[in-house]
RNA sequence: GCCACCGUAGCUUAGCGGCUAAAGCACGAGUCUCAUGAGCUCGCGAUCGCCGGUUCGAAUCCGGCCGGUGGCACCA
């Protein structure tokens, strides 16, 4: 029987657009991996979708003003749209907000209940009588039961530096508004037990052969941290509702469903036939993913189907690292980098991309995006190579042999061991899903037949053999190379005429009869067109802007409540000059800067701008602070206000400054 | 501050205890003409981040340091 196996890419958030990076950090690789399943004749299943629950697609909706479905309804078809364009070849790409993938989640939940993976606890949350809401643990403070610290926070003492459970605390008082009338309400939430599992998940882990080793080192890292039960039920409207009594008003957390949706998606194709790939023994689970999502793959995943019972575990777990830009990181709102959105009106076939970015998957370490490699290798690998080889055997039958492969009768063996060699560990390479190195040896094996051709001189003796052996080569390389660059694949083997399919035939040599015109396959770059796609694919579209509708604007407001005149003159806002600069001695994102005010000494105020401002740059500034802001220690030292700055979603920082010289402590209003 | 990973020719990478450290690109020289000035041949080019240790032997193992990246902490 065939071998199954289930190829998985990383379910993407629908709240952006996405960049070559994500393309090469997951859908490619794993694409790559399942055509190559498919022509080796594995009965193969690939699936993806979008993850659309979360604080972070909420979040942004509430940003854009629309609803999340709204938000995701929108970016689930560009993200379809743009894996379409790279031809990533899903058997289907689902989403997470469907109706069988709730339900399917509902399922999982009720079973893993049953057997006793889920603890019910009670957590006493902290509420304020006066505020009326319930308070975060940082929110929370009193008196620090282990070192007697008066200002000690819900969450941890900054004055010991101890973690601390927030009913701990003496004296608790709200942190927003002063008040001491604070109650501890029992909540009721489900946690799913992972310390329970852990052993199991250990023993996994360990057994494991076929991952790459940084996978593994990630996982065992986590475990030998120790698993702690965690949380899986939110206060949200926006999710999978939680389907237990008591808890109806919540929803499920969404790293929790995520992952389920690989099987949701594989349901969706078919009642009969999904369960054959996760359930029957044997069946292979392939995920392909980015290293930030190693441990969810490698043991928040695994203990649930574990939990489950059913499931089988993943086979092979392949964590990508990053792909870099020009020596930079990608930003969207800097337009650096090389977005999707804009490529398929670029100019450039899906294929030059694919084969590049196969260059750099990121397999084992992070790698770099560079324009100038982008050309070269197209250039001198697939033009002046692959392209050159292929294009020079077929001009050569069109032209010498009128378009018909020579019959003979083969005696240079030397060359098809050579060749079957070849093919068997370009095979071997991909089976590691060594992708990158796969690609390398089919060029090779190119390179060998340039190298052959070159040798024999068919342009002088007109020899049959020779020819006839470089058009059955062109025929394998087509066939080797398909998983990465699949269109082009296909041109060569019509033109070829040949009816190879898939693998089954491949170590044959038995390509013969009459082939279509040649045609170029691929083009060279020059600078030139480098220059445009740089323009193009830099931009993104803003689809929504937080001002686009004056309705939800308004009701925005109300939702935050209006404030009044009155609530305006509670801060107290004055401009100051910043003195000097230090850094935090316990904290690395925070500088301790002294502000001159004329009236008092100058103010100690940390603020958190290192690595967006240089000391020297700050020096010298006038700034916006609020200086009634109550005192807070942070890592044992006092910061005596609030400076005023504006932060974008790429985490970008502007100090606000007034826009002419004006007198030290002028008030703002 | 803690933890993990990475640091190899100008560039992109391979090798991860043992022959003179490998490949492609770039660069230089030569050469062919079937092929998109593509191809082929030869050459140039690295004290393998730094310091120390283990070993008969280290790019490879161990410790420390430096640099990069990510995670945690923190971010009034």
């Amino acid at each position: 029987m065939k071998e199954r196996r289930l190829v998985t890419a990383a379910l993407p958030y629908t709240n952006n657009v996405p960049h070559i990076g994500n393309i090469v950090g997951s859908h490619l690789p794993a694409d790559i991996f399942a055509r190559y399943c498919r022509l080796k004749g594995y009965d193969t299943l690939f699936i993806g979708g979008t993850d659309e629950h979360g604080s972070a697609t909420e979040i942004a909706a509430q940003k854009y003003g629309i609803t999340p479905k709204q938000l995701c309804d929108f970016f689930y078809k560009i993200h379809k749209k743009i894996y379409k364009w790279f031809n990533i070849s899903y058997d289907n790409f689902s989403r997470t907000s469907r109706k069988i993938h709730h339900d399917l989640t509902k399922q999982f939940i009720r079973k893993i209940y049953e057997n006793g993976y889920f603890k019910e606890e009670k957590i006493k949350l902290p509420y304020c009588k006066n505020c009326k809401r319930q308070l975060p643990d940082r929110f929370i403070e009193g008196t620090c039961p282990y070192c007697g610290y008066e200002k000690a926070r819900g969450d941890q003492c900054e004055n010991c530096g101890k973690l601390l459970d927030p009913i701990k605390l003496k004296n608790p008082r709200c942190s927003i508004c002063g008040s001491k009338e604070i109650e501890f309400r029992d909540e009721k939430h489900l946690f799913f037990d992972l310390e329970k599992l852990s052993p199991k998940i250990e023993k996994w882990v360990k057994k494991q052969k076929t991952w790459r080793e940084h996978v593994k080192k990630i996982a065992l890292s986590w475990i030998k941290e120790g698993l702690k039960p965690r949380c899986i039920t939110r206060d949200l409207k926006w999710g999978v509702k939680v389907p237990i009594k008591g808890y109806e008003n919540k929803v499920i957390y969404c790293w929790f469903d995520a992952p389920i949706g690989y099987i949701s998606s594989t349901k969706e194709l078919g009642v009969k036939q999904w369960k054959k790939y996760w359930k029957e023994r044997g069946a292979k689970i392939y995920h392909f993913i980015g290293k930030d999502n190693i441990p969810f793959h490698t043991i928040f995943f695994p203990a649930i189907l574990l939990a489950e019972g059913s499931y089988n575990l993943p086979y092979n777990v392949v964590g990508l690292q990053y792909l870099n830009y020009e020596r930079t990181k990608f930003s969207k709102s800097k337009g650096i980098g090389v977005f999707c959105e804009n490529l398929p009106t670029a100019g450039l076939g899906a294929d030059y991309w694919r084969f590049y970015l196969s260059f750099v998957i990121p397999e084992t370490k992070d790698t770099e995006f560079l324009w100038s490699d982008f050309k070269d290798r197209i250039n001198s690998e697939l033009v002046g190579n692959f392209g050159n080889f292929i294009n020079r055997t077929l001009k050569f039958i069109w032209n010498k042999f009128k378009g018909e492969i020579p019959k003979v009768k083969i005696k240079d063996q030397k060359f098809v061991e050579h060749v079957k060699k070849k093919i068997k560990k370009i095979f071997e390479l991909y089976e590691k899903v060594e992708l990158r190195k796969a690609l390398e040896e089919i060029l090779k094996l190119s390179d060998f037949g340039n190298k052959y051709f070159q040798k024999r001189e068919p342009w002088k003796t007109n020899d049959k053999e020779t020819i006839y052996l470089c058009a059955n080569l062109c025929k394998i390389l087509a066939l080797l190379i398909q998983p990465f660059i699949p269109d082009s694949s296909k041109k060569i083997l019509r033109m070829l005429n040949s009816n190879g399919r898939d693998f089954s035939s491949i170590y044959k040599f038995d390509l013969k009869g009459k082939i279509r015109k040649p045609k170029i396959l691929f083009n060279k770059l020059d600078d030139k067109t480098i220059k445009i796609l740089m323009e193009k694919t830099s931009r993104v579209t803003e689809y929504f802007k937080k001002e686009d509708k004056i309705e939800e604007k308004i009701k925005e407001v109300v939702e935050m409540g209006y404030v009044t005149f009155e609530d305006f003159k509670k801060f107290d806002i004055r401009i100051g000059t910043i003195k000097a600069v230090q850094d935090h001695p316990e904290a690395d994102k925070l500088y301790i800067l002294l502000i001159e005010f004329d009236e008092e000494p100058d103010r100690q105020i940390l603020a958190s701008l290192k690595g967006k401002y240089r000391k020297d740059e700050l020096i010298g500034k006038q700034v916006v602070v609020i200086v009634n802001m109550k005192p807070m220690v942070i890592r044992g030292i006092e910061s005596n206000g609030m400076l005023l700055a504006a932060v974008d979603r790429e985490d970008n920082v502007a100090l606000l400054s007034p826009e002419r010289k004006i007198a030290n402590n002028s008030r703002v209003m």
